[in-house]
RNA sequence: CGGAAUGUAGCGCAGCCCGGUAGCGCACACGCCUGGGGGGCGUGGGGUCGCAGGUUCAAAUCCUGUCAUUCCGACCA
């Protein structure tokens, strides 16, 4: 078979970033760092983006949309948010073109159409939401207020890699209002569970939740929490972060309420996230050499049943009957009923688009009254009687779904590292990558020394850490418990 | 934003050094044969050679600039 990829082994970056140009989930524009996402891609993001929705609903939220653009001065409010975004900003000065005299057809920016006052475009929206906020809460009635929105936001790049690091990415952002700090801070870790849940049983992702050091904090955030995932090649992927705000932002936009003895205090606030970076965890977590491997609850299409070797009255019918069935039972399925392709041909496209489940229905089957079914994680292949085979594949989507999440969780939980030094340490980055379990002396100092000097950071210090006397690999200062090291994207 | 490489048909590439008719494979269209893992043969269509200047009788080819992509660094979700 005809390779079409990059395999991992060789290089497993174009290996990336063949498998999204060649699965058709997105590519490059014609504006610098810029994606488009193909429908194919699409598909995959909107059914994350449901499945998520969904969950912040059932969990009290509800959705709004604030403005793409905000302006200087209230981005500025809060410093150390505009101080941390401030050199990746996209900022609109004019707001008119005319025609350029000088160049017949073209236009040029009108220097008479300059902005009183320039607008940021939004990297994350806490200046323009807790702006608003402020006219919202009044009282303890008021409170939670607890709201999201999905929407696009701008981070001028320098480097940039489909899905993974983009200019401009999609994302959810939520952000609440509550009256007291433990409020807050229980919202913050509720979410930080939501988002572990949902990477683990729809993107079968195994995640480690932690919190963040102040080193690798948001700007602006008392605490950032994160869900890290490991990658194929052994490099750390944020895949979803939780702040705890504190009162930051309620005292830089005046956001006070009064509580129910008539007492004014300022509220207290949660940001949270996840973006369409989730689409490269997804491809790096369970992909192969053949293409895109998708995890059966995120599918667009779950099943896809191949004529062979091509259509006919009687495989037709075989097939419209087994869709009737699998569409009553909430699976998705097509029917790739195309003359002109050749089987083979067609099986590898769906492999390389990764539909968990391909059934193949061919004469000879049929009248052993089978069909052949395949699972597009392992590639095993079935014969299995047509009467089962609605049944079968409804519990192998299952099957899949368990087997895609208990695979990564074995790679990830086999390449947890204890290292006790600098050398050991080194040495399992390079030799074995992963997650590196390690001592550290808790100072900003050591860790970004250790980052200069092996290129890993401090992805999160775990929630559910042991308590361990030790001492720093780099120091050997003391240290009560290890923290969570790896090379990131 | 610094270093390196690349940009020629939808995709992958050759041609460039040494200036002179724009080529190959795949894909595409049509026909015939085929048909259980990316078919075969034949015929055919498709190009501002990234873009803008310059040198020259003549530029894909030489020079300058610029844009984009990839990789390495710094920065970052």
């Amino acid at each position: 078979m005809a390779k079409v990829l990059t395999p991992r082994a060789e290089d497993y970056s174009q290996w990336y970033n063949d498998i999204v140009k060649k699965a058709q989930l997105a590519e490059n524009s014609a504006v610098r760092g810029c994606m488009v996402i193909k429908p194919t891609g699409y598909a995959i993001w909107e059914n994350m983006k449901s499945q998520l929705d969904r969950m912040f609903k059932d969990t009290g939220h509800v959705n709004a949309y604030f403005p793409l653009f905000v302006p200087k001065s209230l981005f500025e409010a809060e410093e150390k948010n505009a101080e941390g975004f401030a050199k990746e900003c996209a900022v609109v000065t004019h707001y008119r073109l005319r025609n350029n005299p000088d160049e017949k057809g073209k236009l040029m920016v009108d220097p008479d159409a300059r902005l009183e006052e320039e607008l940021v475009v939004r990297p994350t929206s806490e200046a323009i939401i807790w702006n608003t906020y402020k006219n919202w809460i009044n009282s303890y009635r008021d409170l939670p207020l607890l709201i999201n929105q999905w929407a696009n936001v701008v981070r001028w790049e320098m480097r940039t890699r489909l899905f993974l690091r983009t200019a401009e990415f999609l994302w959810q952002e939520g952000h609440t209002a509550h009256a007291t700090k433990e409020e807050a801070i229980e919202e913050t870790k509720m979410i930080l569970d939501l988002y572990a849940d949902f990477a683990e049983n729809y993107m079968a992702m195994p995640v480690i939740k932690g919190v963040k050091t102040a080193n690798e904090r948001f700007a602006g955030a008392d605490d950032t929490y994160t869900i890290e995932a490991l990658m194929q090649d052994g490099k750390a992927l944020q895949a979803g972060t939780s702040h705890f705000l504190g009162q930051n932002f309620a005292k830089a936009f005046e956001v006070k309420f009064s509580n129910s003895n008539n007492k004014e205090e300022y509220v207290w606030a949660t940001s949270w996230g996840v973006s369409t970076r989730l689409m490269g965890g997804l491809i790096m977590t369970h992909s192969d050499d053949d293409g895109l491997v998708v995890p059966p609850k995120l599918a667009a299409t779950q099943v896809v049943i191949v004529p062979i070797p091509k259509p006919k009255d009687e495989i037709d019918e075989v097939a419209e009957r087994i869709m009737v069935e699998l569409k009553a039972k909430g699976v998705s399925v097509k029917y790739d009923r195309d003359a002109k392709k050749r089987p083979g041909f067609k099986f590898a496209e769906h492999e390389l688009k990764g539909v968990p489940v391909r059934l193949g229905i061919g004469m000879r089957d049929l009248e052993k009254g089978v069909i052949e079914v395949a699972r597009r994680d392992t590639k095993e292949k079935n014969s299995i009687p047509v009467d089962g085979v609605v049944d079968h594949v409804v519990q192998l989507l299952d099957d899949i779904q368990n087997n895609l999440f208990n695979k990564a969780k074995a790679y990830r939980d086999s390449h947890i590292t204890k290292a006790d030094s600098m050398e050991e340490f080194k040495s399992i980055l390079e030799e074995k990558g992963g997650f590196i379990l390690a001592h550290w002396d808790g100072t900003t100092e050591t860790e970004i020394k250790i980052k200069e000097l092996t290129k890993a950071t401090i992805r999160c210090i775990p929630l559910d850490n042991e308590k361990e006397a030790g001492q720093c690999i780099l120091t050997g200062k003391p240290s009560e418990q290890r923290v969570l090291f790896a090379k990131a994207y």
